[in-house]
DNA sequence: CACAATCGTGCAGAACCGTGCAAGACTCGG
DNA sequence: CCGAGTCTTGCACGGTTCTGCACGATTGTG
């Protein structure tokens, strides 16, 4: 019996059962205990299993690596999400900027959708390495760390020389009265400038966020495609649609 | 019985099996175990099987080497990333590069530690932002799947203006005779262009990557301050310290 | 606290590996 | 057909890795 098909029976055994009692495998496959242990050290060295007295259990349920913070998508930011993926045209070149929303929105992109898409997320980077075959672009520059987004002169020097189809714009606040706006005065400056750059910038808005307003301007309603939200009947809407503003 | 021949059946078991026994071969060909083991090593060479202690088994499914990973950081990695650490000085500007070693850096690093970190990798970034408090730059560029790392010219041309204390540089192969090398040929040049802008270049090196040599030749040892590694009595970390070569 | 189960470690024997070497088989040009 | 060169094969040797056992330490249990 090989080493290598030693271990994978103990990884079988432990996916049936749920566990590996070191005695029991060892008696099972005519070897010592001690040779049983070694291989379980080995594997938990691994981080494929979890090694306990008397046997091992499952490998801890790995710590989800990123976004543990961030907190979970919640329905209406998944609602939105699932309504922007039809503004992505396949080969387009789509700027999606940071914050929950967007990073639902690269969550719910097709696996097979073939576009360029321009971040300035790092962990709306990484979800689409892990979930979708676009061309990702990452925008350098300093990390801000609350809004995970980059920021500074870097970034709007890269900004400066993009030219994208459409831009999906997170924003903290949208009102008939203050329009677009949110928390970060940096950020605000980014968005700005990645509005600039692209043919045309549609809003992304889960439902907490309308009728809201922060501190900083980000755009003039005037200046954006549309808003994409959720929760048909909210007056705001009804407001923003009054005031022009193309609502899906 | 040709080369060939005796090749072919070899596989052919292998396909019966799911492995390949080299003394039960040798012994139902009437050949001696040299010849076997010499066949076997050939194709592992080849890529058609994998080598074992023992015999040869099915080739790995070299699919995803890196994002499956992406989720456990080994207790080999970690031991090296708590090594490194000793390495960035309060204030310094320090390079971090991506894969799984780095990501278990960003995550040992104390919360309080004052720096600036410049990273080719949004999952660093990511994981930096969570736990600690440094300065961080992201590097801009095209994200490359697998890897998580960006490259190209966009990030070949921002590495270009950057100047950096230290460069903590991974990759997948260590070895006296090879030098370091990594399996994507971009990501060579990158780390390349990282090292030629950093005062000093350490190597991150998990325990299974020492010995191991990949495609691409990233840089050799002598343009390296050194490996930070673990299992010291492991005989290629001696060749490498003869060789020359700070080993922690 | 006492007892049993389990663990880690050191050790020795066995299995396995790589390498060097020499004999034989094959190839190829003359 | 012949001989030089190359390739293949089996063997011998030294080194490495794996495995089971012994022993003392540690942990769990009543």
């Amino acid at each position: 019996m090989l080493t290598a098909e030693r271990r994978a029976h103990l990884l079988s055994v432990l996916a049936r059962d749920g566990k590996v009692l070191a005695k029991v495998v060892a008696a099972d496959l005519g070897l010592s205990e001690d040779t049983i242990r070694r291989d379980l050290r080995d594997l938990a060295e691994e981080g494929l299993l979890q090694r306990v007295y008397g046997g091992a259990l499952p490998a801890a349920p790995a710590a989800q690596p990123y976004l543990a913070r961030t907190t979970l998508a919640t329905a209406s930011k998944e609602r939105v999400a699932r309504t922007a993926v039809a503004l992505i045209e396949p080969g387009a070149t789509v700027v999606l900027d940071g914050g929950t929303t967007a990073l639902a929105l690269a969550r719910a992109l097709p696996a097979s959708l073939r576009a360029t898409i321009l971040t300035p997320s790092p962990s709306v980077a990484v979800a689409l390495a892990e979930t979708t075959a676009v061309e990702i672009v990452m925008l350098g520059g300093v990390v801000h760390r609350h809004s995970l987004v980059v920021g500074g002169a870097l970034a709007a020097e890269q900004i400066a020389r993009v030219r994208a189809d459409v831009f999906l714009l997170g924003v903290t606040g949208v009102s008939a009265a203050a329009g677009l706006t949110t928390g970060e005065v940096e950020d605000a400056a980014t968005k700005r400038a990645l509005a600039a750059r692209s043919a045309q910038t549609w809003v992304l808005a889960s439902a907490e966020k309308i009728g809201a307003a922060s501190a900083h301007d980000v755009l003039p309603l005037a200046e954006v495609a549309g808003v994409v939200s959720d929760g048909e009947d909210h007056p705001e809407l009804r407001a923003l649609r009054r005031a022009g503003v193309t609502v899906l």
